[in-house]
Order: C-alpha cells, then sequence, then structure tokens
DNA sequence: AATGAATGAGGCTTCATTCAT
DNA sequence: AATGAATGAAGCCTCATTCAT
C-alpha cells in the first residue's frame, strides 16, 4: 500500500531493511506496545506472515531495532569524535555536532533510543542503556583528557567525572529533542549552546572554582 | 488482597486517594499500555468497576495520575524556590535540592512523569509536557534574573536563556535517574555537581567568555 | 446459539459445568488440537472470554475435561467393584457391566479418555494414564486374589498378572468400542463375552495348562 | 540437514520414500495436526514446494502414509499366518509373534497407526479401520476354523466369533503397546501371554463351559 | 528436478469496558 | 457504595499452501 505497486520477490536482505525501517516508524509514532505487527507489515509493504519469518517475533524486531539504529547512532560520533588528534574540547564539539545532526536527521531513530527503549523494561532497557553507556563513556573518557591537562587535576574525582558525564549527556538529550521541537534550531547551534554552559563551566570546576551555598 | 480484611463502604475521597496509588505503582512497573486495570483495582483493594465508576476509563485515570504527581512535583520545587528572598544561585540550589529529593523519595511518581507520561503520545505527553515547562520557566526566570544583574547581560539572548534552562532541566533529569540507580548518591551531592557544572558556566558566559571552535 | 434463549448471568459453577460439557463433546468429535476453543465457546453458550476467564487455557481446559471424566468412569466402575463381597469373578463382571454401560452411555466421555487424552503427549497421556492404571490395578488385584484360591497358585507370576491384567483392559477397551459402533450389542452381552473369553481362560491358566507352541 | 550434504536430483521414488519416512516419524512423534510440513520437509531433507509437487497435501500425505503402513504390516502377518498349513492355533501364535514383532521393531509406523490414524477423524479413521478389519477378519478366521474342528461347534455363534475377535485383537494391541513401554517384554513373550490368556479360553468355549453370573 | 519468496486464513489469548443486582 | 458475571474487539503468532524461477 506505502508503495503504490508493491515490489514483489525481492532478496532477504532488502526485505529485512524494509521491515527494520518501518518498524522504527511504527515504534517511534506508537511505542513498543501500541505499535502493532499490522501496521509494521503494512508499512513495509509486505504480509505479516513474512515479518515473522524473517524477525521471528515483536520482541526480537523490536531488539534488532534497537541494535541497528544504536549502531548507527554510536557509528556518526565515534567517526566525529575519533577523527582527530585535535584537543578534547574541540572532539567533543565535534561530537554533539554530530550528535544532533543525527537526532534532527532521523527523529525516528533518536525517538525510538530515546524514548521508547529505555522505558520498555528489559531486555530492551539494557539494551539502550549499553549504548548510552558507550556514549557517556566517550564524554567521561574527554572530560577525563581535559582534566589531566589542567593545572589543578587533582581536585576531580572519578566520581566527579562521571557525574558530569551523566549531566552533560543528560543536556544533551534533552537539547536535541528541544531542538527537534524548536523551529530554527540547528545542531550547530544546540552543540554551541551546550559547549558554553558546560564546557566553560568545567574550566571553573578545574580551576577548583566551586560553587557551594551560602 | 493487598490489606488482608478489604475495609467497605469508604467515602469516596479516600477510595479515589487508593486507586491512584494503586495505579501509580502499576504505571510506574509496567508502563501504561501494559498496566492493567485488572491489576490496579487488586492493587486498590476493589472491584474493577468501582475504579471505572470513579475514574471514567484507563486513559482519563492515567491523565489523573499524571496530573496529582505533577501537582505533587511542582508543589514540592515551588516551595523550595519561592521561599526564599534570596540571590537567585542560591534559590536555583533550593529548586534543585527539593527535586532531587523528590525523585529519590517518590520514585515511582518520578518514573511516571519522566519515563512513562512522556512516550505515550497524547493527551499524555502534553500533559507531561506542560510540568516540565513550568519547572523549566521556573529555571529560565532564575537564569534571566541572574543574567539581569549581571555586568554584560545585553551578551544573552532569550534563547540562549531558553536554551540553557532546556541544558540544565535535562542534565538534571539525567542526574535525578543516575543517582536512583547508583548507590550512595544523595540528593545534595547531585545538587552540587549541577550547580558546579551549570552555575559556574553561566558565571563564564554572563562574563561573555564564550566558547568557540577552532 | 445451542439453547436458543441464551441464559445470561448464571452463577460460575453452572457455567463451568457447561463449558466443561461443550468441551467433551467438542474434544471427542474433533480431538484436542483440532478442536477450536470458538466452537466450545458457541456450544457452552458463553463468549470465548469467559471460557478463559475461567478455564484459563486450552491445555487447562482439556485437563479439567479429563479428570473430571476419569473421575467419573472411576466412581463407576469402583462402586460396582466394591459394593460386594462377593467372588473375584463376580466383582470383575460387576466392573466390566458397569464399564461397557459407561462407555455406552457417555461415548463422547470414553471416546475423549480412550483416543484422545492418550494421543496428545504429555501431560495429558499421563493423565490418562494415571485413570488406566487404576483401572488396571483393580483388574489384576481381581486376577491375583482369584489366583490365590487357585489350587497350584505358584505357577502364575506377577508379570503374568500384569500382563494379563493390560490384556483384559485391552480387550474391554476394543470390544466397548466394538460394541458403540455395532448395532444392537448391549453392555452385558459385552461383557458376558469378555468373562467367556478371559475368565474362563485364566482359570485354565491356573491349573497351568498353558498353551505352548508346537 | 538431515543428511549433512543434501543430495540433489535423486529419482522421484527415492524422494517419496525419504519424505513419507520422515512423515512417519513426524506424525508418529506429534499428532497429525501438530505435526508440521515445515518440519516434514526438513526431515526429508527436501524443500516444502516439493513435498506438495510429489504428495500434494497434508491431508494426502497422512493418508499416504496410513496406506504403506498399514500395508506393511499387513503384510507382515499375511505372511507370517499363510505360509504354513498348520494348525489354526500355532497360524495364530504365528501371526501373533509377527505383530508383536513389527511393533516393536517400528514403533513409529505402530504409533502412526494404533494411536495417531485412529484418532483424527474422516477420512483417516476409516483408513486405519479398514486394516484392522483385515486383521480382525484374519482372526475371526482362525477362530472360525478352530471352532469348526470343535465337537461341539453348534455352541458358538457368528457374533461370538466377531465379539472375541475384537477382544483379542484389542488385548494384542493393548499388549503391544505395554511391551513397548515395559523393558525386558520380547514379541514372543507377549505373544505367549496372549496364547494363554485367550486361546484356551477360547477352548473352554468350544467345550461350551461358558462363564455365567450367579 | 528443485527452491527461495511470499501469503490467506485462522487459532489462542488478553483487555478495557459494561450490565444487573 | 459496591460487585460478580459477561463480552466486543483486537493482538500475536503459525501453518498449509502457492508463485516464479
Amino acid at each position: 500500500m506505502a508503495d503504490g505497486a508493491r515490489a514483489r520477490r525481492l532478496p532477504r536482505a532488502v526485505r529485512e531493511r524494509q521491515m527494520l525501517d518501518a518498524a522504527v516508524r511504527s515504534f517511534a509514532r506508537h511505542g513498543y506496545q501500541a505499535a502493532s505487527m499490522d501496521e509494521i507489515a503494512e508499512l513495509a509493504g509486505v504480509s505479516k506472515p513474512l515479518v515473522y519469518l524473517y524477525l521471528n517475533s515483536k520482541e526480537e524486531l523490536f531488539t534488532a531495532v534497537i541494535r541497528r539504529e544504536a549502531q548507527a547512532l554510536l557509528a556518526v560520533v565515534a567517526e566525529a569524535v575519533v577523527d582527530r588528534g585535535a584537543p578534547p574540547d574541540e572532539r567533543l564539539w565535534a561530537g554533539l555536532s554530530a550528535f544532533f545532526a543525527y537526532a534532527a536527521e532521523q527523529p525516528d531513530s533518536w525517538a525510538v533510543l530515546s524514548r521508547q527503549a529505555r522505558t520498555q523494561g528489559e531486555p530492551f532497557a539494557g539494551e539502550a542503556a549499553r549504548m548510552r553507556e558507550e556514549i557517556t563513556a566517550f564524554v567521561a573518557g574527554l572530560i577525563g583528557e581535559a582534566a589531566r591537562e589542567a593545572r589543578d587535576a587533582s581536585a576531580i574525582t572519578e566520581r566527579d567525572v562521571a557525574a558530569l558525564a551523566q549531566a552533560l549527556v543528560g543536556s544533551a538529550e534533552s537539547l536535541a529533542s528541544w531542538a527537534n521541537e524548536t523551529a530554527g534550531v540547528t545542531a550547530k547551534e544546540a552543540a554551541a549552546t551546550l559547549m558554553n554552559f558546560a564546557w566553560s563551566g568545567l574550566g571553573n570546576l578545574m580551576k577548583n572554582e566551586r560553587w557551594a551555598p551560602r
């Protein structure tokens, strides 16, 4: 239906890709439980039994979706971060830009990873958590690297780094969704906001200028 | 079952509270779709028709839950922020502390608001978004107030403020979940991390020391 | 449909009986796999969800059917055998008569027990086997009792008794189905055939007059 | 899968035999309904369309299986019975021995004939009944022959003979399954038990020594 | 002679919801 | 104020069967 004249007799790999694409859309829009295999099959332009023949069950289909999308996002971010032998702040900037660009260009993929996968309990949450941890580890690595270069590195503990990485990833996620919903906010702009907000604050921290109540 | 001998003929207000409490637990644990009216009725210690008599439908029940929990969270944060005539950073600190404390003490409530409500599409996401906007507005207000006191306030635009508030709220949410999952992290500690991370970065920004690529 | 005006709002016990009755018919006619919950519900005059509410699943429904029918058959046979303080041959005669009468009057019940339950693998076959063993044990007891009264009891081993009981039960089953399919064969007649065939042969055996090849 | 390297381009007769062999196993293990054409094709080492090309449908496949296995069993028994010009009891003994040996050596075949075919309703039950009638007719013939040789043949009616044959076949079936399930029971032993049980009882009958109640 | 690709139809099961008391 | 009895609608999944090569 989706394509008008349904192409028949395609190789398995092509059909699987179509099914995963359809599943991403459907899961993003309705969530795991509310998405129906019927709709996914129709979006993919195939019959339901074929979806089961190739992907086995709703659960395996969702898992396959999460894995594929998580790989795609990780690949994009990793390439941006790794490519340069630049200083940590430049690399973080590159990674954030790539991340915001991905979230903007693949909103369904981002919605599945950020919203749906994490709220469906095991085994899905675990799958998504694994990806988030990889990203958080990247970020923590960059923060740690910067900290070691600072003049008073001893002021920052490992837990500080972990907490900061959590905060930075969380604000990135929040900004990504906000940017997707707010007209005219570009990936570069979101990345710049975050660098201003986070990295320069980080600088203060390294100079041991901590905020304290009273 | 929940209370052994089921109390009969309670006033409506009491019964409604029992039902909403049960619903919060059930929705937090299973999500909106997977939670069943059967389980909620049993947890509440009443029959299903009574749930329908008072709350009308699963959708209205979920909406009622979101409203009640959102009100509770807002009330806690608002009281902490408003009570003082203190400077903005102190008030933000107080608000963050109250927020982290709430998330830690009412994990089911926080799970429903942060995870379930936002992923179920309309009308629930809207309900949750409204609450989030109120909190973001609080934060934006505090940031704006601080900015106006800074010597070079003109450097910060309204959109800057909005984006910063989004980032701050996002990192708070991320830290709250992280704190709930990580042993030994207290609300005060999470709030301190966030103040260090965010507020001092904000300070730099106000001095117009922006980070820029290259 | 089955009853014209569907009686509404009956007590659970009554509904359960109706459902089990319908299930006996359906399983007897089509077998476990081919019987459909749809048909059973319709035969019982209720909706499918009610069948599931009370009997939980097709598997549990079939198990409940086997148990109920096995109990009924056992009760009929046990009463016939136990009631008398008569000699073993009279008691066997009474048991066989009762058995053939049951098989003739409740052909669906007998079909489920003899044909369907035993061919569906575990756990059903086990349930049916348990009942068959109880009956076989009855029979073996009577044969053993008769043997002990015979003048040369030592000629008969335990394995002889077990094998003879198997043979007797098997011929009873075969005769029961044959009698059900052949017009004009009464329960008494089938029982008499079997007594002639089996018990008098047994007598020879006890006199140690064994048949041997050559 | 079954043979490692799948042999290609075999003559039709060979392929059909492979398929029927696979079907016997599958039907014996799972029953007609639960057996799947997928499994049968895989067991046979061919693709599903080939099974359909040769055997047309699941129903025809099952019918072909029943026919082939019934022929095999009948052939074995017939040969044993016919080969000798011996007295009826010797010939019955030979037939029973052959039957028990077949049931022991081809348990899947025996399971299909005795358990599955008879429980699947028409047209399968009819097919199996036809084979059973042929065997019963053999037995009835032998009994009749013996009766005519007895000194008081007039005491035995045709219906007596038919009933006795039913009983004998039934006990043979029961003993066959029992022997298959009970360690250490040989075909000869089962046949001997049955001859002792049945034939000598038959002898009494022919002397008109009938058992009667009271 | 043989198969990878594909589907119509139907079965089991669950759930939100209502009726009658 | 409260509930036992009951169902319409829909979802996941499987299977026998066929098409095109």
